[in-house]
DNA sequence: GGGCTCCATGTGATTTTATAACATCCATGA
DNA sequence: TCATGGATGTTATAAAATCACATGGAGCCC
C-alpha cells in the first residue's frame, strides 16, 4: 500500500494535518467533544464506542475496520467484525469520525462538533491524512449540480499526493 | 443499496447526466475515441479491454468488477477476477474509465480524449452517475492544500443525491 | 528460423473488506 | 413483572480485490 523506502511515521508523534501537535490533548479533546455531544443528543457514547474513538484519535490516519477490530480485542471487546463495524458506524453516523472511501478506513474527526463536508489529503508516501473543510455547493461541482437538478445531499472529497514532510525528503 | 420502492431504469434508455440522449451513439463514440487515443499512443485495445470498454458504456452507471466479470465471461472471456480487474485497470488509467470509490464501481469516461479531474453525481435511488469536471485546484481544497503545502496529484470527489427525475417521481 | 523478451491473458488460491442472521444481555418503563 | 428496544456478541457468508504462476502470441535480434 505504501512505496518501500518510506518508512512509516511513529502516529504519537506525526503531524495532524501535517503539522506537529500536542497528540495527547487531541486525544482527550476529541472523548470529551463526544462525550458531550452524546449526553446533549441522547446517545449512547458506550464502552466499545469509546475505546473505538480512542483507537482513531490515536491513529491520526486511516486506519482499516480490521485493524480497529484487533485493537478493540486487544482491549477485551468482542473479536468478530460486526463489532468493529457497529462502533465505526455509530461513530460516522454522528460525526465522531469519517470513512475514506478511497482507503476503506476511518479517521477521527478533527472537528467535531461543528456539522460540515469534510475534504481529506492524503499522502501516498506516508499515509497520513489532514482534514480540511469542503465547500461542496461552490465551485464546479455545485454548479453542475445546479444546472442538472441534482439535490447533493454528501460529498466525498479527497486528494491524494504528497505531504510537506514527505516532499521534503524526496528532494533530499 | 438502492431504495425500495424504485425501480432501476432500464440502462438503455436512462439519461446520461440526467439527461436523455442516443444511447448507441455514445457507446459507438467512446469505442471510436479509445481506438484512436490508443493507437495514437501505441496502447493495445485488445479484445477483452474493448469488450470491456463497450459494457461500462452500455451501463451509464457504476458496474461492478464482478457484473463486468460476469459480462466477460458471458461473451467467452476468462471467468476469473484478475480478467475483470486487469482491463479496468488499463481503461482507468488510460482515462477511459473511471472507479467511483464510494460504490466500489466502475464508469465509463463521459469526457474521453479530454485530460480532466472527474466528479460525480450519484443519485441514491436510481444509481445513476453523471459526470462533471471538478477543479480541484481552486476552492476551499485547493486552498488548503496551498497552505499545507500539499502537492495534490489526485482527487476524488463523488457527491451523493438525488437525480432531477427522482426528485419529481418522489413528489408526485 | 531459433531463441529471446515483453506483454497480455488465463487459472487457482487467497486476502481483505463488509454484511447477514441470530442469540444474549440489560436498562427502561408500562 | 415482564415486554421493549438498543447494544453487544457469535457464527457464517458475501463482496471486492490481489497474489502467484502458467501459457501464448507479437516483435526483434542474431
Amino acid at each position: 500500500m505504501t512505496s518501500p523506502g518510506h518508512h512509516k511515521p511513529d502516529p504519537t508523534t506525526e503531524p495532524l494535518g501535517f503539522a506537529a501537535h500536542d497528540h495527547g490533548h487531541c486525544v482527550e479533546a476529541g472523548i470529551a467533544a463526544a462525550e458531550e455531544r452524546c449526553s446533549e443528543k441522547g446517545l449512547q457514547f458506550t464502552p466499545v464506542r469509546r475505546k473505538a474513538l480512542e483507537i482513531l484519535l490515536q491513529g491520526h490516519r486511516g486506519l482499516g475496520a480490521y485493524e480497529v477490530l484487533d485493537r478493540l480485542r486487544d482491549a477485551g471487546f468482542g473479536s468478530q467484525p460486526p463489532v468493529a463495524y457497529r462502533a465505526l458506524d455509530f461513530l460516522v453516523a454522528n460525526g465522531f469520525a469519517h470513512k475514506i472511501e478511497r482507503l476503506n478506513a476511518f479517521i477521527a474527526c478533527a472537528h467535531p462538533g461543528t456539522s460540515h463536508s469534510p475534504a481529506f489529503m492524503i499522502c501516498r508516501l506516508c499515509d497520513s491524512v489532514a482534514e480540511a473543510h469542503a465547500t461542496p455547493t461552490r465551485g464546479a461541482l455545485g454548479q453542475a449540480a445546479r444546472e442538472a437538478g441534482f439535490r447533493i445531499e454528501r460529498t466525498v472529497v479527497e486528494a491524494e499526493g504528497v505531504c510537506p514532510a514527505c516532499a521534503e525528503k524526496a528532494e533530499a
